[in-house]
DNA sequence: ACAATATTTGACCTATTGGTCAATCTAAGC
DNA sequence: GCTTAGATTGACCAATAGGTCAAATATTGT
């Protein structure tokens, strides 16, 4: 999707450009990050960022683009043909690890949608909505089937989204409500959401 | 809370402004929201907002512990008394009602968690933390007497929190994924999230 | 070694933004 | 009507932020 860059030293300040604007913008949100802040995290001076991206909107807009693939990927692979139950299952476990070990990501996302998705409304209007009503169209299949509980799939995967996300969107709540410092709370999320999944869609 | 106003002109622009900032935060942010698009929403000049305010922060965290009580007054109504299933459903349709109707309050708290909740983190530890503490002992001891399933009190908070505040904080995905215009998608969550959370809590 | 090319940065420019202030206008009480 | 306190604002200020640019430095290919 992107062109490759050409030398070495273009792949790594590249890189870190990236990674150090991630780290910022999911942090304080578009507006509420600045080049300083990220040329600072990335160990280069201002005018040095901007040598390898013409702009902030640029580097923000890179990310979400490269965030998105990411995004959508558990969800192309639910499939058709495996276990129903198991197969949605197999998706919350996919999306809580994503919230776990990609929660910059998350945040991100989240920050965009939240002020109206201005820079993705595009992609969410296209590739999202034309993969969630293909496979929503697979979870009507087994409702029809009676292999699940006949819930809407679309609001099912809202709920997936939705709970899965949290952990990593309002880490800082759930730390704070739980309690026990830093810990990891990731294991205990999983033992309940495949609980909560499994007893909802098992067919009555 | 807050000392009530002297003059009619003083409870009125205040108001005013309260409602426009709630509106230009919830969209934009701490960082991404100006005073002038503030005055331009209440209809006041700039000067004129810091009149009443003597700041944005000032502003910012006024909305934030209005806000509050808001957001914790449904878990309050969290009969123990009461039919459990019931209660736990109850909740979950007066937290989506506020979703509803009130969307602006919950993308400024999306937004205040998100960024690490610097304004409200002590209200998070404190008031919230404690509410939970009480209503999650009252959940758990339903679970004890079999009468729901057993699941982590907490994280089921967590889910009702996520699955509720969704409609509002992801609102654009939502219509976009969903389609139809700028219909009224609460009716179809309220039935989905009702049926949704009864099967996951009817015991086995 | 050296020219050509890629990389880096200090200084600078302009626009925006939070906030101030003195001056002006308006409303309320007498 | 007039005084006084309340309300409003145009002009302004300092800080910040996105971005430019020419000059300097480092790297690469030959």
């Amino acid at each position: 999707m992107k062109p490759p860059r050409k030398t070495r030293i273009q792949q790594k300040n590249s890189q870190a450009i990236l990674d150090a604007a991630l780290e910022v913008f999911s942090r304080h949100g578009y507006r509420g990050s600045t080049l300083d802040q990220i040329a600072n995290e990335a160990g280069l001076s201002k005018p040095n960022l901007i040598y390898y991206f013409p702009s902030k909107e640029v580097i923000h807009v890179t990310l979400l683009s490269d965030m998105l693939e990411t995004w959508l990927a558990p969800l192309h692979s639910l499939d058709p043909a495996g276990d129903p139950i198991e197969e949605i299952l197999g998706y919350v476990r996919q999306k809580l690890e994503m919230s776990r070990s990609r929660p910059r990501e998350s945040r991100l996302f989240a920050n965009e949608v939240l002020q109206g998705a201005p820079r993705i409304m595009e992609a969410i209007k296209g590739e999202l909505r034309d993969l969630v009503d293909e496979k929503t169209a697979v979870i009507q299949s087994w409702i029809d089937e009676g292999k699940i509980a006949p819930l809407d799939p679309k609001h099912l995967l809202f709920s997936i989204w939705a709970t899965t996300q949290h952990y990593a969107d309002f880490d800082v709540q759930v730390s704070a409500v739980l309690g026990s410092g830093g810990n990891d709370h990731f294991p205990e999320a999983e033992a309940f959401l495949v609980d909560f999944y499994r007893r909802a869609l098992t067919p009555a």
